[in-house]
DNA sequence: AATCGTTCCTGATAGC
DNA sequence: TGCTATCAGGAACGAT
């Protein structure tokens, strides 16, 4: 599932290829990911725009655009568990494709469809957006900042760093990973940990999402870059999806529970 | 405020 | 072997 490593990867891999680039047809072929406007004025309003540049908040990725009637518009595009949004030749599975004047095509891709793509004034109003926690990399974002805000929360730590109005772009994955490597159990309640837990988890999370943005992302169900291509940080998994599995350090097996509703990977012997 | 269930969706797979 | 029920989960939403 992107994550936001994958979503940085792919923002990264098409900014230099969109950029100036006019959008000269646009093709749809599953509307229900289109959510906002109408399949028609979405067409009607990206035919002809110019990209300007591509960014990312949270999860999400945003195509700033010039439309032809010479107005600021925002592209954006959720992928939710299984979009992609590739860079290439035309591809005959795209739910959404962007033919691009260069005669690229960029492709919105996904296999389950849960997605959701916008055209918008203004992409600040989204809900997505409105009330996004911190960027966990963003250097406004310390950890004292972070250790503050646990401190006032008596919700369980691994559903609370899935949670994106607290922090953004975490998923399953990096949660897991995260609390793996900072030697906290998941089903720990966020206030009581202490203030060197925070902080070990505030670094933690940073260098996970580090590393894995230098493996460009993880590529354990579908996830493929913006070149169509597979990210390699799923060779570097030490807890998530490994049930069973020895512990990377105690060779406990990795066991599995549901913890809001989500599968949580941990090793019972490591994680206190 | 926290927690739970529901919805969206389709391919992989566990289980019979 | 082959079928079917279940699972995967990001985020919004409503109920408790």
């Amino acid at each position: 599932m992107p994550e936001l490593p994958e979503v940085e990867t792919i923002k990264r891999d098409l900014d230099p290829l969109i950029r100036g680039k006019t959008i000269t047809a646009v093709t749809v072929s599953r509307s229900t990911v289109i959510k906002e406007p109408g399949v028609r004025q979405f067409k009607r309003l990206l035919l002809n725009a110019r990209c300007r540049r591509i960014f990312r908040r949270g999860k999400l990725l945003v195509v700033e655009l010039d439309s032809a009637a010479g107005r600021e518009l925002f592209l954006t595009v959720h992928l939710k568990m299984t979009g992609q949004l590739v860079i290439g030749p035309a591809d005959p599975k795209s739910r959404v494709s962007f033919h691009l004047s260069d005669g690229m095509v960029l492709s919105y891709n996904d296999q389950r469809a849960l997605g959701e793509l916008r055209v918008v004034k203004d992409w600040r109003l989204l809900n997505v957006v409105r009330g996004m926690g911190p960027e966990p990399l963003s250097a406004g974002f310390t950890a004292e900042m972070f250790a503050r805000e646990l401190h006032g929360r008596s919700t369980k730590i691994k559903p609370l760093l899935l949670d994106q109005t607290f922090i953004a772009g975490i998923g399953n994955i990096y949660a897991a990973e995260a609390l793996f490597l900072s030697k906290i159990a998941p089903q720990r309640k966020a206030n009581t940990l202490s203030q060197s837990e925070s902080k070990r988890l505030f670094k933690n999370i940073r260098s996970i999402l580090e590393k894995a943005i230098q493996c460009r992302g993880s590529s354990f169900n579908n996830y493929r870059d913006g070149l169509g291509k597979k990210g390699t940080f799923t060779r570097h998994f030490t807890v998530y999806s490994r049930k069973g599995e020895p512990c990377v350090c105690c060779k406990e097996p990795i066991r599995k529970m549901t913890l809001g509703g989500r599968g949580t990977y941990f090793c019972a012997q490591c994680q206190k």
